[in-house]
RNA sequence: GGGCCGUUAGCUCAGUCGGUAGAGCUGCUGACUCUUAAUCAGUAGGUCGGAGGUUCGAGUCCUCCACGGCCCA
């Protein structure tokens, strides 16, 4: 067989094994059956001594992944990976095995999947093992593994192979299973609220409930473009108006932009919808939600991201738009940020480009964003966002100019945006005319007019707030990662040539 | 879109001043019945991301392109 084969060519060695196999019989059996972990076997049997494991030896029939192998003439050690992210050594003799088997063995490579059973013991170190007495080749990887010592540490070939990346690399599993528990603590966390579940489409007639640029596709049956959305929100307030008076969903947006260590086209959103509260009832939900969740994923309130440490135990700050601007900025004064003028006086002094389109508001959310945002290490509240930025939020009652909204930061980095719900249909249709004149003006992130969405608040929508959380955003901070790619399975990567 | 950095064996990485390609792991052959980065001996393995250019000579210098990373917009 190897005498056909170029030897230093590893695939077209392996493909030869493979061959063998093929005429051996069934190469890719699915009969075996196991009936322990490699997690389990350590929980059941890590309190237990050597001899006690060979007074009353415990049969097991475990299956995973060869990671190592280390032949030492007719016995050999392997550690078989499996799904429980953790690896178990097995002991292969010669003469404990079936007659052949371990000749076979000696032929199989690391990467390969087995199916093994036998019984548990102690090493002369102390390593929980298995010493095999059957032993079956169950898949034939055909591929060399990366590096044993090294691992994967090629970032591209870790995104574009992420099995490969799961497979070598402990905490890039661990950094995925704590990303589906954060998904899974904020769902429970909402049901127990009496929140629904719900889910509305991927593809809109019109992209609507925030200010960015949607895909594009088109339904060929139907003649008509469709968008892919951009925010869930027209929608979800849509049941609030049928009734369905609390409501969430998990699930993707797509957004036409850059793509950055911040910013995947698609990505992870949760919103959800409570009648009957305001923005502020949800800012005391979102603390217990994230406090919550911090503790339960990071083991801990106080988060420690990229060498800062993000509290989450102590009350979040919070702070007016305006009043932050102040705060970081104590050259500017407060009647600076009262009139147009003067705002985009100071916004020219930070050198942010003033558009001759942009209110006083658009100007104070620029000077907050190039000069604020960055800065907000622990959870902070921002209130009270011009209502020129918020087309969809209520008017703050004592201050129109404002909306009863908020964002939250963490980190220098938006994570929510929450807001008491529009919910005068009236003043919904003129600020959509407003939007629909800045599209006109050249602003590609301006928001459609949606007329059906009107016509639903003209069926009422009861007092409602609403809020979005970037699940992705939350995840890279409870598991200290600096990329969104690296919370993400399958991130955006161009095609290769 | 701009700037900087990177791309060399299956993997992890060296490669000096421009002088004809290196290591470890992996693989292959052999030895070895408690190893765990097993050990020991031997050995194979390269379109140096791609295309042009400068040069007697390019992994190395220049230009363009592709992909990736970081920063900025």
């Amino acid at each position: 067989m190897t005498d056909t084969v170029d030897t230093h060519d590893q695939l077209a060695l392996r493909r030869a094994r493979l061959g063998a196999l093929r005429e051996a019989g069934n190469a890719f059996p699915n009969d075996f059956r196991r009936d322990t972990l490699a997690a389990d076997l350590r929980a059941r049997f890590q309190d237990v001594d050597a001899e006690a494991l060979e007074g009353d030896p415990a049969r097991v029939r475990i299956a995973g992944r060869m990671m190592t192998r280390r032949v030492m003439g007719k016995a050999s050690f392997a550690h078989l990976l499996d799904g429980s992210g953790e690896r178990v050594q097995i002991y292969a003799r010669a003469d404990v095995l079936p007659e052949g088997v371990y000749e076979d063995f000696k032929r199989w490579d690391v990467g390969d999947i087995l199916g093994a059973a036998g019984t548990v013991f102690r090493t002369r170190t102390g390593e929980l093992s298995v010493k095999v007495d059957e032993l079956r080749l169950l898949t034939k990887s055909l591929r060399p593994l990366p590096e044993k010592w090294h691992g994967l540490a090629d970032t591209e070939t870790r995104y574009r192979q992420r099995y490969l990346d799961l497979m070598m690399n402990e905490s890039t599993r661990k950094t995925f299973e704590a990303r589906a528990r954060t998904v899974e603590l904020v769902r429970r966390f909402l049901v127990d609220r009496g929140f629904l579940e719900v889910e509305t489409p991927m593809m809109q007639a019109i992209p609507g409930g925030a200010v960015a640029r949607p895909f594009v596709t088109h339904h060929n049956a139907l003649g008509m473009d469709l968008y892919l959305r951009i925010a869930p929100e027209l929608y979800l307030k849509r049941l609030v108006v049928g009734g369905l008076e609390r409501v969430f969903e998990i699930n993707r947006n797509f957004r036409n932009e850059g793509v950055s260590t911040q910013h995947n086209p698609e990505f992870t959103m949760l919103e959800f919808y409570q009648a009957y509260a305001d923005y502020r009832d949800l800012m005391d939900l979102t603390e217990e939600m994230f406090r919550g969740v911090a503790q339960a994923v990071a083991g801990s309130p106080r988060v420690v991201y990229q060498g800062e440490t993000l509290d989450f135990g102590k009350p979040f700050a919070r702070m007016t738009v305006k009043e932050s601007i102040l705060h970081y900025n104590p050259g500017v004064k407060p009647q600076e940020l009262e009139s147009l003028d003067l705002a985009s006086a100071v916004a020219g002094r930070l050198e942010i480009p003033v558009k001759p389109t942009w209110g006083l508001g658009k100007v104070q959310v620029e000077i907050f964003e190039k000069t604020v945002e960055h800065r907000l290490q622990d959870p902070t509240f921002v209130t009270a966002y011009p209502t020129e930025v918020s087309p969809l939020a209520r008017r703050n009652d004592a201050d129109p100019f404002v909306t009863d909204r908020f964002e939250l930061f963490i980190a220098g980095r938006e994570i929510a945006n929450g807001f008491s719900e529009l919910n005068d249909a009236e003043d919904q249709a003129e600020r959509f005319r407003r939007q629909v004149a800045e599209r006109d003006a050249g602003d590609l992130e301006a928001m459609y007019y949606d007329e059906d969405y009107v016509t639903a608040l003209e069926y009422g929508l009861p007092p409602t707030a609403g809020e979005g959380v970037g699940i992705d955003r939350l995840v890279m901070l409870l598991t200290d990662s600096p990329s969104i790619r690296d919370v993400l399975l399958f991130p955006h990567l161009r095609s290769k040539a």
